[in-house]
DNA sequence: ACCTGAACACCGTTCAAGT
DNA sequence: ACCTGAACACCGTTCAAGT
């Protein structure tokens, strides 16, 4: 029918993926459907398939807004303070990974849970993106390494990183009463850390 | 309509719990919906309701299914034999753990991945028989914590088990290219492990 | 008492038909 | 060229009506 020139293809993009924002925000991935995003922003569901191409692509350029904003964290602060000891430092960027997983909880549990689209190994950029994760916690290992053990140095970070992820995974999905007695998160990790920290020092 | 007295109501469970496990098995928890079970069994979705509250009751007695093969498996195969070194007894518990998440995916990931019905918090059952998960952990850490030390040990038996679970979790949803480096999985469960308990000796 | 089938209120996605 | 609205093939869930 119409040819609504009220906005163009670039703002209708912008409006469609600020709503979804919101609409996560709000009521999590569930609620994030093409019908109820169309008739938020007042078009059908025809038109968010004219800029995206398909709900699981809007999907994912929400995840992307995620992901941004968590990296942007991680490196906004500075987690080396040198006049803390590594294992200290280590604490605070875990620390920051699970306070974004707890305040964005809804984006997070998103990115991490809702199934991902089918052609995803293709998307090298967005694997690359979750790799820097990994960035600040390899850098903060690297006092326990020799130049030679670099290798040794990454896996220990996603090593150390999937714990923290497991830990903060059943806590923010309430899975398992981890904390059943009483144990309160942020002792969890700083044993984690405190014991992955020592071993590493006595495993070499 | 009908009054079919084809099956009793205790046989008609059975016939929607295996058929509802062998549609997970072949296409994953999505695949498992009220239509599409319904027309493999013969009966109409109303059926369904009349033996369960809700899909969402349906999917809850799969898990437990699940849940119970796993804890199966995991207390059949001795794993605390006196002539291995602890480290080496809790690598083959946890190995079990990480086979069974291969083996069964399907449902070992719509057990950690599906939402759970809103009423979890009163299924004291459910959250028990979860907890047995860690028992076989809490006893190999044994050696490691004095008698004063049960609550210490229960939390080190869970940070370790969670953290075996976020490596097995972003490994089976492939979301992250852990294994980028071309480290397999076991070297990554073998460091982790051979470095926590390296670190429970030092971290006392 | 039990089961059904239709109905209700939703999904994602496609595409001919209108401007 | 762009957007729509209806249509298609699905969901979970409920419940009056039939046997």
């Amino acid at each position: 029918m119409a040819r609504r020139s009220d906005h163009t293809r670039e703002e209708l993009k912008d409006l469609i993926l600020d709503t979804a924002w919101t609409i996560v925000g709000k009521k999590g991935a569930e609620g994030l459907t093409a019908r109820n995003l169309a008739t938020q922003i007042g078009y059908t569901p025809g038109t968010i398939y004219n800029i995206f191409k398909s709900m699981d692509d809007l999907y994912l350029q929400v995840n992307v807004r995620t992901l941004d904003k968590l990296l942007e964290v991680l490196n906004s602060k500075d987690c080396n303070d040198p006049k803390k000891s590594p294992a200290q430092n280590i604490k605070k960027v875990l620390g920051l990974y699970m306070e974004f997983a707890r305040e964005y909880r809804p984006y997070w549990l998103m990115m991490f849970l809702h199934p991902l689209p089918e052609g995803r190994k293709k998307m090298g950029w967005y694997q690359e993106k979750i790799d820097r994760l990994f960035e600040p916690l390899e850098n903060l290992l690297e006092p326990f390494f020799s130049g030679r053990e670099k290798q040794k140095r990454k896996m220990a970070a996603r090593v150390l990183w999937s714990s923290i992820h497991g830990l903060c995974l059943l806590q923010e999905t309430g899975r398992i009463s981890l904390v059943a007695d009483k144990v309160p998160e942020a002792e969890m990790v700083s044993y984690l850390v405190d014991t992955f920290v020592a071993g590493i020092k006595d495993n070499k």
